[in-house]
DNA sequence: CTCCAAAATTGGTCCGACCACTTGACCAAA
DNA sequence: TTTGGTCAAGTGGTCGGACCAATTTTGGAG
């Protein structure tokens, strides 16, 4: 048998998946400042310059943020997109018909094979939103959160990477600009509507309805896109 | 008044600026090697640290490929994506089961939209997956190609990011020990047959055919991991 | 209590050193 | 000539320490 040929990754790779790893497990949460670098160094046990060399890999995986003379901080979820922004030149237009494709497929999968501990987040996501259209916020960040635990519901966690690469297009500069001028009072109890159509027929194991709601809500999306940008531009 | 709002950006990321440009110019070629981390060092009047910090960080995006006791190359275009990799810690089946729904209805939209351009595309690298295959190499850079051709005739970009990323999974470590115990001859075969009726359907205007075509090669792939994965595990 | 300057904290950069791996030249044996 | 091995130079990998610059905190003056 071959005896296993040792592939001593570099170091700074691994103390980077160590850390990425703290984070993952919680023990670092999103916002919160990471111990100093010299500290860093010290628990794992390896020089400065190489905790140097991990960070800053980490950083441009833009899962850290570092700010001089302050400290070094867990990347917020919702920011994280903007930096990683994968080349992706998508409008909005192919990035909705892409996602009418693959979250309603999601949806399908989710009505058919949720557990309680998956509806309880889809329904745990949905209330969020709620709320945060109720204060007048911009729920972008609840938003994605409920379509993205419509994926993991889904139980393929490939199809919930896409569904995350497809919300962070939003990042992009024709999208951006669209965005800026949607009316939210008026966008966001549309949306809710549409989403509690998307979750009742989940909760009720109805992939076909599961499907056709989530479709109907792309479609919807699509069709307020295309208003503005008509009227907008 | 302070007469210049610096924005110092971190010396790291200027000199990784510096060589990416060195790299878009022409300077250095894709495959061709860097010069030590010393010279570079001395010639930009920085130190060897912040050298390689900078090299760390073009790692990390995909720019550069460095050796241990050889050097530090420029990647070539073709094996960028690869290494990447994007967080996805998918399993092989997951990924075939996106592939399955996302290439199923690029072939479907390639047949309803492709024009010439496209159709040449495709059957290029159709051709350059049997040349591959016929000279005993494992044809995965043509395979890549093929399918992200199709995706390209599908004329919807977020669709050609999403068949990229998909691919690009293979890089994972599960994917990997699997791929390696595929017998290339005869799956060659098949999988060239299966191609061959893919492409038929899309030359021929047959959206229905092109995606019932797509999703049994997918099928098709999935029973070949299966066989692999409880014969050789 | 407010405000500002000094001190402590923290990241930024640099230097010099030594180690491990790769490569290629060189030499001896078949 | 060919093969095989050894060895030295070149290169990246890691380390410890040092000092600088930006930020934050502290504590005293008012």
């Amino acid at each position: 048998m071959p005896l296993q040929t040792v592939e001593p990754r570099r170091l700074y790779r691994q103390i980077a998946d160590q850390i990425s790893g703290l984070i993952s497990d919680g023990e670092y949460t999103p916002g919160s400042r990471l111990p100093p670098e010299r500290d860093l160094a010290k628990q794992l046990g390896v020089s400065r310059p190489s905790v140097r060399e991990a960070l800053i890999a980490l950083e441009v995986e833009g899962l850290l943020d570092v700010r001089v003379g302050s400290g070094i901080y867990v990347t917020q979820p919702g920011e994280r997109g903007q930096r990683n922004a994968l080349q992706g030149d998508s409008g909005p237009f192919e990035v909705i018909r892409a996602r009418w494709l693959i979250e309603g497929e999601c949806a399908a999968l989710a009505a058919k094979t949720a557990g309680p501990a998956q509806l309880r987040a889809i329904r745990a996501a949905h209330a969020a939103v709620i709320e945060e259209s109720k204060r007048d916020h911009n729920p972008l960040d609840a938003d994605r959160l409920f379509h993205v635990s419509i994926a993991e519901a889904s139980g393929n966690s490939a199809l919930v990477l896409l569904v995350q690469i497809l919300w962070d297009q939003r990042m992009g500069p024709l999208y951006r600009s669209l965005e800026r001028k949607l009316e939210y009072p008026k966008m966001a109890a549309e949306t809710v509507r549409e989403h509690k159509a998307i979750v009742s027929a989940i909760v009720r194991h109805d992939a076909r309805g599961a499907r056709s709601a989530m479709r109907l809500h792309m479609n919807r999306t699509h069709n307020r896109y295309i208003k503005e940008w008509t009227s907008g531009k």
